[in-house]
DNA sequence: CCGCAACCATAGATTATCTATGCATAGAAA
DNA sequence: TTTCTATGCATAGATAATCTATGGTTGCGG
């Protein structure tokens, strides 16, 4: 019922860790939340909920080009790949990452001062 | 109009800078946002909008208490003090965030590889 | 044949934050 | 004295992100 227990993910940062596995080199949708959650060593888990409309909604954007193929596993899957732009825009997010981030640590790291 | 930009803060961190502001000394709402702009240098910025209610969400869970006073420009103002529940919830967070920002930096780490 | 993992997808609920707005007062500036 | 700005609290409504809950197909191991 704790707020930060039900995330399994920061907000506003989806977008960009989809970009950033997508630029290590082309893949599947359900491979994208498998590397997700294995290279964050099983902290970040995104759901299926949260994958599909994203991968729309950033091919849809032109970040992102889709194209069938087979799997692994030999199955029918939708295929990405990064776009120029999806390219640029993942350097912009990983920009504004950096940014946020160092601002919250120095928040947290505000240490008691006196009057 | 590009979504990272448009945003003030990372989305699920507020509740925590509020907390740890707080947790630094009895503080009114006005004077939390301003430090939080200022510890940031300027890179966080909490609207006032998304401040009260927040103040009132962390009130009614008990997690802060409130009491109004005189500010320091001789002003009505409402301060704010940290509970006990309250520090063990910023504890969590604190540790939620560590957990899910070095999960995103593995990600974001994550180098090519070959097949 | 059955069940599960692999794959794609959408609808609706939940919730956080922002924008826009409103009000009141102290002090500086004009 | 009037006006503007900063200080201070607050709410309503819009926007948008993610999750939960579904639903479906297919390949493979038991």
């Amino acid at each position: 019922m704790a707020p930060t227990e039900k995330t399994d993910l920061l907000q506003g940062t989806l977008d960009m860790l989809i970009l950033k596995i997508v630029a290590l080199g082309p893949v599947h949708g359900y491979g994208i939340s498998q590397r997700i959650r294995q290279i964050s060593k099983e902290v970040l888990n995104v759901q299926q909920g949260s994958l599909y409309p994203a991968l729309h909604r950033l091919e849809k954007r032109g970040w992102l080009s889709a194209e069938w193929g087979d799997s692994e596993n030999g199955r029918e899957a939708k295929f990405y790949k990064l776009s120029a732009k999806g390219r640029r825009q993942l350097a912009q997010e990983e920009a504004s990452w950096n940014r946020l981030s160092e601002a919250v640590e120095l928040i947290l790291g505000a240490a008691q001062q006196e009057a």
